[in-house]
DNA sequence: GGTCAGTTTATATTCATTCCAAACTGCTTG
DNA sequence: CAAGCAGTTTGGAATGAATATAAACTGACC
């Protein structure tokens, strides 16, 4: 008993700086600081800048010794974005639209609307691109710009 | 019988050239001119530039009155795209990968290990942008830079 | 016309994601 | 500090896009 009060306590040290400014962070985000959403807080939002998909998520949720369920992973981290913790980014990958236009252009992309607008390529002026990392090169350059309805 | 065969004759007149056109084109492509390649192709290869998704040519097709099967509109996309015909796009959508950093930068995506690598914002520069459809501001830009094994 | 590789078909399957109702838990209030 | 409630989490079902599969079909070549 007086072992383990000691042990809580040794934790609550080690981890309450951490703890508490996640805590404040999440609470500033409007999101109440519950057991699973401070556990990705911890893995996610350290200050590396790094990718995860839900699923790589849960895997490393799960390594932890946690467990969580699918569905609470995908909410935090919709939350998570909502909140401008994360960022989502959008891969080639399923759910397409195919454009029969096979020129080089780019796109306006309306959430609203669901909807794409061709942009010609030459409206977009790319002054500098980095060079492609070792032993690859770069085969196509998309730029899709994301608007929505004016603020009145 | 008559009438019939005068119908058949004047249609073969009305698509010959298109349909010989097209034929042609998918045969260059390596594609056999089948009845639902050629059909998808008059739909989309007129020179008219739109976007599609699987399922909405899917209704056009069903709305042409023909019958096709849900997979072989996903093969023909798929074909098509590898052939240089269309183009897929990608939109901010299902299957994502959240990005722990939420400042504005840019992603090579190399499609061989299905990795996101960060890019500054600042190692992009976009000396000119076209302005957002009446009405509408721009929110975000994302400009996807894919990259591949260098040819040897 | 017969043959066969290439296609199409219908169906089953996969996989990411969302939805749902019931159980649970942080927070506030008395 | 107990009670209550709104906000969360849970597990499982549902959705929906896309792919896989095996059997039937068809375009092209002899």
């Amino acid at each position: 008993m007086f072992l383990n009060m000691m042990v809580e306590v040794i934790e609550n040290d080690i981890h309450a700086n951490d703890e508490t400014a996640l805590t404040q962070r999440l609470r500033d985000s409007g999101l109440r600081p519950t057991r699973q959403r401070l556990l990705i807080a911890e893995l996610l939002l350290d200050g590396r800048h790094r990718h995860v998909s839900a699923d790589s998520l849960a895997r490393e949720i799960r390594d932890t010794g946690a467990h969580m369920a699918g569905g609470t992973v995908y909410n935090t981290l919709n939350q998570f974005t909502e909140a401008g913790l994360l960022r989502r980014v959008t891969v080639h990958n399923e759910h397409s639209v195919f454009d029969t236009n096979t020129e080089h252009h780019h796109h306006f992309y309306d959430p609203e609307r669901n909807q794409l607008i061709d942009i010609p390529a030459n409206a977009v002026t790319l002054a500098s691109l980095p060079g492609a990392p070792e032993g690859h090169e770069i085969r196509a350059v998309d730029v899709l710009i994301h608007i929505s309805p004016q603020d009145s």
